[in-house]
DNA sequence: CATGAATGAGGGTTCATTCAT
DNA sequence: AATGAATGAACCCTCATTCAT
């Protein structure tokens, strides 16, 4: 709670916190009060920085959005040659399941409960993974980063509603697999 | 005498038109009180069929679970080769498309209010589902079968997200293509 | 369930097994729906035999009256010298110690939850119940008998308040040496 | 800074004035509703200071076991001699009748309302009466004691059955007959 | 700026009662 | 006579939001 800190800087702490409560509890399940005392503020101080709940939850979408792509960008950055981007790509979706799950988890929400005229909002988000994916494998073809994000979404979707069933391994495995082939004939 | 009305009967009916409205709404935004007054029924109504909206919740996803297990065998039984299959099963999918999201709606709804402790419901269906699509390829190696659920739930997912920018025949051509592979290195 | 019976008995019958859920669960806290599931027989059967629940309410506490009226009277008419009555008299208490607190609970509930406006009901049976007990006690004193009732309700309330450490024996013991001496001194 | 309002004293304040309603109506059919407005406020100011209705009946039933308790006292320690300690009981009793009367009736709902498992609760308050009225009438046998407090619970009940027929001042007179002869005695 | 008291609509649920059968 | 399906008002309680301090 610092005292004179510059209101902006502020608002984005007091989103960082949200992030965690809105994919746990989902956007319907949380009031405003119980965000307000998990931050340790007043609901006062919550309408001092967000207009409404849906514009702190609008807020929220564009902040994590923003800061996923980021990590994502960096996380990559490193890797050469393609085997190795793909590697770097599975292993980031392993590491990050938990992220990608509240993710998808926010992004249903926010076209669920949001006005309902289609604001662009993930939208532009989902492009840039695309455009993202497809550099990182150096390929044309938007299907195929679209598949990858397909099946991102699929993956932690999958293994929430089974429970942890389905392995993170197995399904790396065959999309690494099925990478690799396509990269062989030329088609990727 | 009663009046002239199978219990039952009228039960699973008003329960098939909950169908799309939790598929719309999703659970924590739909209301008994809205529920209600789309079947055109009284509140009493739904608490004389269902003893809370928990239990018309469970029996809902039951219903569906089961309905479109049988629909997807009936649908693809007819196929025989394992092209004519694949193709079926891909021509199932792009049909039943906005059933499936709804069901990954429902599914995802339901595990988030349910009370914590894990009940069966739809991860039995989940499993009856990898080992119809596993017959259906005559496949022995589940990773593949669940594979493909990924790919449902992925598909469906991603196409909500980005308003059906994604395309479902380049989609299902890329998974037809990898499905074609792996018979061809013998693993299905 | 006897099928071809006077309606009336039937009626009755039906009362007799009200009381003890009357007693136990309170006015306010007693369903229709709760009767009928106690009695086995449907709402409607027993809308058919009480226009309301407050009808079947006021019939159940004129029938308690009337039958608890007449156990007393029977109980107590062997004794013959005064001694024997004020032992009968406290030992009928004794024993039915529970009853009365059900006829206590009842009363309490009809004046609480009833229509209103005032109606003799109960007042006439406790009025009976004086004039017995003066009959019994052979006094012509209405305080003496009033005494008598005013400690039979305040006993059992007592006990119920503090779980039963109140003895119905040292109460029963101070009474009836309080009338024993009244006895004595003529004003009895 | 909030608004200047003391939290707890105005919880109080609400408490004190809820006291009548719960008397009068009892616990099963006074709704929140109801007590909101009797009070002029809204109910969601009445969940503001009390988590439950069973939150605010337990609060209530403190505050006036203790209020009553430190009125008793007061009210009879000036009295020296035992004659007249015997009249300011009486006295005592007759100005208070009402409020005895509600103190029996939300004990008695208490009891038939609250969650089963016995809570001490009113039961210390009533250890604690009858210990007064020992100390007050210098008697060691606390059967005494529990007689008057069993005549008080009885006097109020019945007057409140039979609308006032049995007369304070008769039942009074009879009381201090009976502690005179207690007292001659020697066992007072 | 920050607080938390206040509101009242709306949440899930229960209920006495009616009525077609 | 007897059933139980149907109703809708009212129950307890939660919520986003406002505003005096």
């Amino acid at each position: 709670m610092p005292k004179v800190i510059d209101h902006d800087e502020y608002r984005e702490e007091l989103l960082s916190q949200c992030l965690e409560l809105f994919a746990r509890e989902g956007y319907g399940a949380l009031s405003m009060r119980k965000i307000a005392d998990a931050l340790d503020v007043s609901t006062g101080t919550l309408y001092h920085y967000f207009s409404s709940k849906e514009d702190l939850f609008h807020q929220l979408v564009e902040v994590i959005t923003c800061q996923d792509l980021f990590d994502a960008e960096t996380a990559l950055k490193d890797a050469e040659t393609l085997d190795a981007r793909i590697d770097a790509l599975l292993r980031f979706i392993e590491e990050r399941e938990s992220s990608f799950l509240n993710q998808v988890f926010i992004w249903m929400d926010y076209y669920r409960n949001i006005t309902p005229e289609a604001e662009p909002g993930p939208r532009e988000a989902l492009i840039e993974y695309e455009e993202g994916i497809a550099r990182l494998l150096g390929t044309e073809d938007p299907e195929i980063a679209r598949f990858i994000l397909v099946m991102m979404n699929g993956l932690v979707i999958q293994r929430y509603l089974d429970g942890g069933r389905t392995s993170l391994e197995g399904q790396s495995a065959l999309i690494r697999d099925f990478l690799i082939q396509r990269k062989a004939k030329g088609s990727l």
